[in-house]
DNA sequence: GTCCAGAAGATTATGCATATTTTTTTCATT
DNA sequence: AATGAAAAAAATATGCATAATCTTCTGGAC
């Protein structure tokens, strides 16, 4: 009976779930996004559409172009790079904060979240989307104490691009490795290692991930999601 | 006749001037932002109002409630502390990779930006708007070739949340400094000097900042502006 | 016959007036 | 004072009218 929209606003939830689908690849990179379809197939008025598309605009999930609606981002090669390597630039920071003012519900909080990790098999289907979830609440741990919302935030932004990254070329074939040692030594390290050891370590994470989206871009797959198609 | 209109959207216009009114501080920090006086103020509809406050909630230069419309952020002491912290960590790392990756047009660009900026005296009424723009625009030019559109936004986004604060606090009575030699010796550092050392002066000079409207805050001025009130 | 310019038509985004919830305020009752 | 129902205000949602853009079609020049 009680749905979720007891509190929740619709435009808020159209927000939510198209949200989701952008980052899980559901939307094919340098689609168009018309806003009638989406608001038949969300069952509602194509006001709460066009908010919850704008405020996705803000955050450079849909680029917004002016009297001609949205459209899914492009992906590019030169795009994930710099993303990545932005990514590895604010996630080191915070990390180094985050260490430099450890405290004891930060290092139990990361314990927890890689139990909780070691729960699923990234490379089972069914088991994924929770994998991907537990993979991201892990990342978001080691940062969470850095003393920054701001640096969070944008950390988070971020790491739903690289995730819609990841899904789209996992869409077109990209096995995802299973990375639970990688994840248990970067643990490891945060804990009870140096910082630069711990940084090195997140950072070479991040950069097979890179490698392993770049190989597809360089295999040809992805060459017609580039920003050239639409 | 020919209107800026020409070719952008009503909500666009709307998101623009109340995006700058914010953060010039013409919005009492906590006010409720009514969309119906918001739209007949700017002669509009109130789904251009809607759509723009939408998007300005996803910068967090306004803040959403659900089912309770939207207000100005608060502002705070422990806020405008994290805010420039983050700045710091964010436009040292990027003005290192600038100067890592140096090109002429780039230091030209400096240049430029530093001469326009010697136009404009901050401590005239007349001139402030004038010299607020250009002193952006400088600080910009130092960031701009760091090779990440994503870290210049998150530093764009952080430069308009601080300007807020010192607008605001300059409402109440904050006379701001006429810092134009310490941007001359910025420029310098950052054109002939180490990295180490330009990183250091553009920090000193965010502290300058920050320091003068923490003193407001200790004098009790912004404290009815602090987040009980609202 | 091919190519291009321009116009009619279709499609889509935008803006507005209106209706529906939800929240907030008011005010009488306990 | 505290509670709760009714009224007022405000935010949210919808549907329609308008304006802009994109497509398709036509006709002429080469």
């Amino acid at each position: 009976m009680a749905k979720a929209s007891e509190k929740t606003t619709l435009s808020t939830t159209v927000y939510q779930k198209l949200r989701n689908a952008i980052i899980q690849g559901e939307f094919r990179p340098g689609a168009k996004m018309r806003i009638e379809s989406l608001a038949d197939s969300y069952g509602v008025g194509s006001n709460a559409v066009r908010e919850a598309l704008s405020r996705l605009s803000a955050e450079r999930l849909v680029e917004r172009y002016e009297h001609r609606g949205f459209a899914v981002p492009a992906i590019a090669l030169e795009d994930w790079r710099i993303l990545v390597r932005t990514r590895c630039w604010l996630e080191t920071k915070a990390l180094e904060e985050a260490m430099a003012h450890r405290t004891e519900s930060w290092e139990e909080a990361i314990v927890l979240a890689l139990h909780r990790l070691s729960r699923f098999r990234s490379d089972k289907e069914d088991e994924r989307a929770g994998w991907e979830d537990a993979h991201r609440n892990f990342h978001r741990a080691l940062l969470a104490n850095c003393g920054s919302p701001w640096l969070l935030e944008f950390c988070d932004v971020l790491a739903d691009h690289a995730t819609r990254y990841v899904f789209v070329s996992h869409a077109y074939g990209n096995k995802k490795r299973q990375g639970f040692s990688e994840h248990e030594a970067l643990m490891k390290a945060v804990l009870h290692g140096t910082s630069s050891h711990a940084c090195d370590l997140l950072q070479s994470h991040y950069m097979k991930t890179f490698e392993s989206v770049e190989s597809l871009f360089k295999g040809g797959i992805l060459e017609e999601l580039s920003d050239v198609s639409n």
